[in-house]
DNA sequence: CGACCCTTTGATTGCTGTCAATTATCGTGG
DNA sequence: CCACGATAATTGACAGCAATCAAAGGGTCG
């Protein structure tokens, strides 16, 4: 049982549709659980007997192929929520990409629970929503960006997302990146080479500055706009 | 007002979870529109003031780069719904790839009655939640996927999707494609060159056979689907 | 029959991927 | 605290796939 009252994204969180009364109820469904990154909490394909809110941390969702190819479908921020409802099988594997906290379910009681609720729905329709709209914003991305569109596209998106969460201070000029180069590339369709040359030719160019491997400031936020196309 | 009793999509579009009398009041509140090929219901970017039930034909949502480049993200097939609801702007545009039939709602008062109507709103849920698993799906293709297996795994989703509306006779081997060879391109983040490269080859290779312009028989569905990636 | 559009095919370019090697960073243990 | 090994990031050379540019073929509709 979870102690809803003192949930850091208690506001933010699908749960901010219930009452005192709901949420003692919902609260004694879910339990806290501690991800360490790296850590796969759902499996591409497998049966998912959970969903989760995020309370901390930074998840990735992705689908790979048989040879080993793996794409990037969505990550997930402090109170999002995860999982599949009224499905069986995850269509894609959900792994930490930092240390995460995260409040789990388990997705029939969750279903039951949402099934009588219908703010707790609605607020599950908007999100799934805008998550369909930034899905389709990134096919977009995929599907007709050269390399430098992707890449300033993405680091504006981080920002800002990250900006929503107060992780970045200075307007969001500056932030921390809750991932790697590849983990990038793999959010972008590109190569791991061809992200970092990108990177490296916008910071010669003066647009970003690199201080460290997963900090970066953007200079030139104009700039950047335009290269996104 | 439409005559709901008699609609072609009563028992698959969203509506199926309505009774007589909540069927009455949504069907006052709709209006039949006849949509040409070609003809754009929605632009990206506008005010979007209405949601839709697909009655017959086929949509495409697309969005598009200032220079032109165009993506499209998502095919609407009858008893599909259209629009955004609880959001002002459309993200993407909805045009007619076919002549098309259309259920057309106020946004305004769709979205108050969907408010009240816990059935409607779980299947509007449903959809949205496959239709976010299809984006995702197709974001591995996008971003992952070579040409060939791009064209290979279009064709069987196609297939797929057209069988479930009875379009497809023959154990869905054969096929009318709703779309031209351009549409195909900007549906797999292709040029239209390199969709038909692959098409003559896989044609030449004895897998599929192109009787005409939008006709496609799959020879050999193993085959296809070992190529699909 | 002819004009137009869509599709197909061909030649060439160039962006991005692949392969390979070097450098930088981080964590660990002496 | 420093040395070391491991991992991640960067840079370079080269190749290949798909884009681009160009032209011809095929259907459709007036």
């Amino acid at each position: 049982m979870s102690d809803c009252s003192t949930c850091i994204v208690r506001n933010r969180a699908i749960c901010a549709s219930l009452n005192a009364e709901e949420l003692a109820i919902l609260g004694k469904m879910g339990r806290r659980q501690r991800v360490k990154a790296g850590q796969t909490l759902l499996w591409e394909g497998d049966d998912a007997p959970v969903v989760a809110n995020v309370l901390a941390g930074v998840l990735k969702l992705a689908v790979s192929t048989a040879d080993g190819r793996e794409q990037i479908v969505g990550i997930v921020f402090p109170s999002d929520f995860i999982g599949r409802p009224f499905g069986k099988e995850s269509p894609y594997s959900v792994t930490a990409m930092t240390d995460a906290d995260v409040c789990i379910f388990n997705r029939n009681s969750f279903d039951a629970f949402a099934g009588t609720h219908l703010d707790l729905q609605q607020k599950l329709l908007r999100r799934t929503l805008d998550e369909l709209d930034r899905a389709r914003h990134r096919m977009m991305l995929l599907g007709r960006k050269t390399a430098s569109e992707k890449v300033a596209s993405f680091l504006l998106e981080i920002s800002e997302r990250l900006s929503g969460y107060g992780c970045a201070p200075e307007r969001h000029g500056r932030f921390e990146l809750p991932f790697g180069r590849q983990q990038i590339a793999d959010i972008l369709g590109l190569t791991i080479e061809t992200t970092c040359r990108q990177l490296t030719r916008m910071r010669s160019d003066g647009v970003l500055d690199l201080p460290s491997r997963r900090e970066v400031v953007i200079n030139d936020r104009a700039a950047m706009e335009a290269m996104a196309g």
